[in-house]
DNA sequence: GATGAATGAGTCTTCATTCAT
DNA sequence: TATGAATGAAGACTCATTCAT
């Protein structure tokens, strides 16, 4: 218990404390928080639910009065986790104007920050290792999730596209380029992180050299020799 | 095996190589075979034993006797199907010679027909997902097989630069950019592909797009005649 | 009770005899109703007090207030459905006098109509099943309830043998002939009866077979002229 | 341990005792033994997988070798008891011919001493005390059960009305009317037999008296006022 | 070696009961 | 008094593992 309210929980604590408390508005979101790290950090069959209720703070039994099931507890995580996520995001996103180069410099720091840095995205990872066995879920995943994020993606490789600052190119394919070394790092950092000894190369340098390279990738060829060069990226 | 029979059965095993014999020193490989597409499909924990002995065509105590527990299953299925793919791939590299950008080409060309459109990439999504709960398959997998990779691509990245044919970069991220896409490409094969309604976009033409970029992005900039170079980003 | 209409509601209880007072005297009645049903219905196990709890109009902490243990529940249900119940039969059937044949006309009438026939007679099949799981409620049922509807019908046979309308014979045999069968037909009722797809025989048919049956049976034998009687069986 | 195998089980438990025996072909029948027992006594929510485990002599998990699930073994006990019964029964009685009144008395003597005295004939009061659970239970034994004792009864009263033994009478009421008190007696055996303190009145004298009205009950009416009676019951 | 019957620890799920509100 | 959120003990069921055959 962090050191400023020593003095006030003593107090509470000889205080009669009560066995519980009400919290009916605040379980689901504790209990899905909970889920969340353990799911990411074990996979949804190791993840057993007497852990989630200890880490929400509540008895086994309380989570059945907010989730039918583990299934159900599960795929409230997934949904209930990415939806707020993607209006944010897609918020920010649809309020940047100006050159193509600019969104998509500004997409990759978003997403990473908002996203890929985050303990969210190791849903990712869940979600790709439970697809079998949740069908659903991925269908879910793929049509809400990847599609939305696909479709800002292309919104802003198309008009660099018309607007002559990228080259003409599949639009499908560069918005699956562009996102695999981002998604990549997002499930690494929920996964094999942790065996890599000494990592010279941040997330952040990696993503940067990323950048750099799809502004390099899709930079329209310079229109004449004599082209004045020097539009750095 | 009943009575009768037992002469019979004797003599045919030494006539022509008894297909028991050959059974028993086979067993391991079609255990092995059986439990790879089961923990592709379903994961670790949602694989039951039953099934493998079952796919595997032999009774359920059989697989202890090659393999003492589940989790050692798990981790021969890992390392037994890795480890010859990347002796394989690595010879096949090892004897190309020339031009850098050719020895990408093939790299691509090779990691994609050799390990990434097979059941065996499946094995990165299994390890991902269970890396929490098997923390020595994790750093087999990261030192045994990433890093292995790591090595041979980057040599050739290494070897453009040297001569001219790549612009000098950070190396280390080279690998991981080119890489990216290959094994999100692999590991969505095993997940979420079958929820991609239309697939205009095929396996070939992506990574097709993706060396394409690589290529365009790692090239040295032209000498031009008084081109800024050098800063990039 | 939300403020402003504090007041109001006060208002109203103080004029017309107001609902909830009543409620509150009714409530155990209420409980016992709802439960009655549904321990018939499913059983003493497969009943839940959340069924109960909604069926009588009440949160599931109330039954607590009425009733301390699910036991408890059952137990004032078997007791308190066949108490008044057993006043009301004695009643009807204590005012009854003339011959002993009318006079079992009238019990089995009385019998079916006032129980047989009404959800009350499922208590029979409950306490059945459940009497290895409450002794005390066996106990109960054959003392109070079954023992007394013994004496009230073995008086009506005594009577009929010393006036000679009915033949000399075992008084408590006699007694559980005549009640076998309506208590079967009642259990029916509330077991099987949905399985019997066409049933040409009513119920009213049955009992009316079985008193001419019993009246047949019990009836003196004349007076024959050389009969050897007195060897019954 | 009983005195005079001291001996020989000191024997047996220095020989070293398997944990367990292979006892593919006997494990059914034992299991559903030790489960009727319970499911009579207790009720089929009331019993516990781990005592009907313990009953049989095998682990929990054995149990589901061989019933997939409680329902499952509540459905086996019932038809598995039933079945091989009702064949006995009606062997037995198929062979008996001569007088109507001798079929019957042999149908009572036989239905009680095969069936109602032992423990099977508890399975009418679960199947009763569950039909509102186990509507196809309920069913099946509606149709296999009681619907053939009704045939078989119906039968021997037919041929006694035709034979003109018997008065022409509903012989569907008639059926039900002799079965009633059997089957009360069948259940009250498994129910509140132990809260009569002081029985004076045998199952076996009750059956007697019951066979002794039947039979009154049902002879013809003698033809004419100089009818040769003596042709007791 | 091979089998598969048997085991029992482990997990999800239910529901009577309690108690803060 | 009434509510219903919270509890936790209990029970059905699974499945990796063992071992008699």
């Amino acid at each position: 218990m962090p050191g400023g309210s020593a003095i006030l929980s003593l107090t509470l604590s000889t205080m009669n404390h009560p066995r519980w408390v009400r919290r009916k508005e605040a379980r689901p979101a504790e209990i899905i928080s909970a889920a969340l790290d353990l799911f990411v950090d074990k996979g949804f069959a190791a993840t057993r639910l007497d852990e989630v209720a200890e880490r929400a703070g509540v008895s086994k039994g309380t989570l059945y009065l907010y989730f039918p099931s583990k299934d159900a507890l599960f795929k409230a995580v997934v949904s209930e986790t990415i939806v707020p996520l993607l209006r944010h995001f897609e918020q920010r996103l649809s309020a940047s104007t100006g050159k193509a180069s600019d969104q998509l410099r500004m997409f990759f720091a978003e997403w990473w920050s908002e996203f890929g840095c985050t303990r969210m995205s190791g849903i990712c990872k869940v979600v790709i290792a439970e697809s079998g066995n949740f069908p659903e879920i991925a269908r879910f995943f793929q049509h809400e999730v990847i599609d939305l994020n696909h479709r800002l993606l292309s919104r802003i490789i198309e008009s660099g596209i018309q607007q002559g600052e990228f080259r003409p190119m599949d639009v499908d394919a560069a918005c699956h380029l562009v996102m695999a070394p981002l998604v990549i790092q997002a499930i690494w950092q929920h996964s094999l992180a942790a065996c890599q000894d000494l990592v010279s190369l941040t997330d952040e340098a990696l993503i940067r050299s990323h950048q750099d390279n799809m502004l390099r990738a899709f930079r329209a060829d310079p229109p004449a020799p004599a082209a004045p060069s020097g539009m750095n990226i």
